[in-house]
DNA sequence: GCATGTCAAGAGCACTGCTCTCTTTTGTTG
DNA sequence: CAACAAAAGAGAGCAGTGCTCTTGACATGC
């Protein structure tokens, strides 16, 4: 009833809400995620405050919705990198994923910063909408660790970092060995890692060419932590 | 005149600067940076709102002076835990560093936020405040990259990324060659987004004992990047 | 054509940072 | 000890925020 043959009314509400969206990130890549305001939004759109919580419950769902679409938005740009190289280059597929996200999060810094930076205060994310879609990158990195893992025995870890594992491996049912898993988290944490210090600002301008930086860092994860040769 | 023999009056300014701090502090570590309010603070006082920008200048100078506060913080701890370790035991070195700065950025989330987490929109840092203290931890890293160094003769890096990393051996004046220092880069963000993805909760549970989880991946960085070994 | 549901407007509440003026307190000094 | 100046506090006020509530206009579906 409301998915097929969508009314005007319908329609014209889905093209609000775009539109809302639309200055929101405007203003977020502007002025940043706390300075986001409902009054604002209204002001643009020729409308009065009051107006916009017909679209949108409160500013915190508006924050939602951002980060959702962001985790989307990403999730689509490191895919489509990623399916583009032939499944058995472990190593051009590491690269295309890094590359990926760097690109994305250099484009829309205040995006990144909502998904991977420090928290917005006050606000947390409901897991349930957002928890889906922020899987999709590392959804990437897990496959291509169980074509890192394939061909030799899977390695155990011990101590209670072990059974972690254990419980992360059989919750993502793949064919992983702890020890590669382990790698993998290392690698991701690498790769954010640095993307959050050149989209953050961290490095007060030591590097000219961050491109040049994060490609060379990225082969260095690739050979150090995820065992990839980079001849 | 006012360093020598401070006057009550600059006795009891200090103590009402170092009273604001602290309860903007506590408010930082309950509910955020960009929750963090003046008027609170001066309801906390017993104060009336105006009344706090006798002794802070602004919302923003305040915050740096938080900045600069937590930096000096989180150097001192760093440099304690290092200093204790021997000269020559570069692997217990490099596991203090870490282990130093996770144990203050889990303690203290917000503070962290501040200092390594998305910027306060709309404000930023003034370096010539920030900058100085926010290279202490870094400084014990260049020591430590420098004694890597030693006995081996310095290697070049090509391109762009070499010219950066000999502009910033030549900034900091030690000896230490291109490629270990771009190696001393990769360890630096590494353990920093090991630390912010525990801290900004972007494990999502995946994790019984994060200190576990820490101290194994700065033991493989330790190994896989700066090249330390292990056993 | 009319009832129904949607949308916009506007007023209002409680909060924020910050400025201004006025009064009180307080340390110093003649 | 008294007088003075500097510092601190009080309070009003401005412009902004998120959000709620009521009221009126309008289009949609029966």
């Amino acid at each position: 009833m409301s998915r097929m043959n969508p009314t005007p009314r319908q329609r014209a509400r889905a093209q609000a809400i775009e539109d809302i969206k639309r200055i929101a990130r405007e203003q977020l890549a502007s002025e940043g995620s706390a300075a986001l305001s409902l009054r604002a939004i209204a002001r643009e759109l020729g409308i009065v405050s009051s107006a916009v919580y017909r679209y949108v419950p409160s500013r915190d769902d508006l924050l939602t919705m951002l980060i959702v679409d962001a985790y989307n938005s990403l999730g689509e740009a490191v895919e489509e990198a990623e399916t583009r190289c032939p499944r058995e280059d472990l190593l051009s597929r590491w690269r295309a994923i890094g590359l990926a996200v760097r690109e994305w999060a250099v484009a829309r810094p205040a995006e990144y910063a909502l998904l991977y930076g420090s928290p917005v205060p006050g606000y947390h994310a409901p897991v349930e909408q957002t928890g889906d879609p922020g899987t999709r990158v590392m959804m990437l990195v897990v496959a291509l660790l169980v074509d890192i893992q394939r061909g030799s025995p899977p390695t155990k870890v011990d101590g209670v970092l072990g059974r972690d594992l254990t419980a992360v491996r059989e919750a993502v049912a793949v064919e992983v060995g702890e020890e590669v898993l382990a790698r993998g988290y290392l690698a991701w944490t690498s790769m954010f890692g640095l993307v959050s210090f050149e989209v953050f600002g961290q490095y007060n301008g030591s590097f000219s060419d961050f491109a040049a930086h994060f490609a060379y860092q990225l082969d260095r994860i690739a050979l150090g932590v995820l065992g990839l040769s980079t001849t």
